[in-house]
DNA sequence: GCCAACGTTGGC
DNA sequence: GCCAACGTTGGC
């Protein structure tokens, strides 16, 4: 079954341009060192769609669609002791972090998140929960439609 | 830089 | 298993 998922990355460490400029526009999302967030990465599945949204910066919010383009593996970065997403408890033999391979389809116009916030349609989004900070979160249906919808349309914000 | 909110750690 | 302290996320 086909899914749908917001991913954050920081545009500073990787943005959509950096996925667009890679080879087949795609690149292993690693880094994820949340549970609940690894969880999610097991769970999809080659075609599932995927928000891309910039966090940490000047305009957070939706910058382009992509879409799951492989399956969760184990992420190299946890056993890489000069990376900076090193984890001592991993091992070769017992993996504890997961990553997938992503392709950007297309860059969007900024969906801002103060738009996001005012949009009715998108007030279910866990993203937009009060305290959220999952870096993956799952989006449904109806969501992934009305952000479809308004990305067709001028900017309302 | 501030701060709310949440996850993780570690003592007990 | 509880829970306080600490660290991290991420918007502003």
């Amino acid at each position: 079954m086909t899914r749908h998922w917001l991913m954050k990355a920081e545009p500073a460490e990787e943005s959509v341009d950096d996925f667009l400029a890679a080879p087949a526009q795609t690149l292993p999302w690693t880094g994820v060192r949340n549970f609940q967030a690894r969880n999610f990465i097991r769970e999809m599945s080659p075609g599932d769609g995927v928000l891309f949204y910039h966090s940490s910066c000047a305009q957070p919010g939706i910058v382009g669609i992509a879409e799951i383009a492989g399956r969760a593996e184990p992420d190299a970065t946890q056993f890489d002791p000069a990376n900076k997403y090193h984890d001592s408890k991993a091992r070769r033999e017992k993996p504890l972090w997961s990553q997938i391979a992503v392709r950007v389809v297309r860059k969007t116009r900024l969906l801002g998140l103060s738009e996001m916030r005012s949009a009715p349609a998108l007030e279910s989004m866990i993203v937009l929960r009060r305290g959220n900070r999952l870096s993956i979160t799952p989006v449904t249906d109806a969501e992934w439609r009305a952000v479809l919808t308004l990305l067709d349309r001028p900017p309302a914000v």
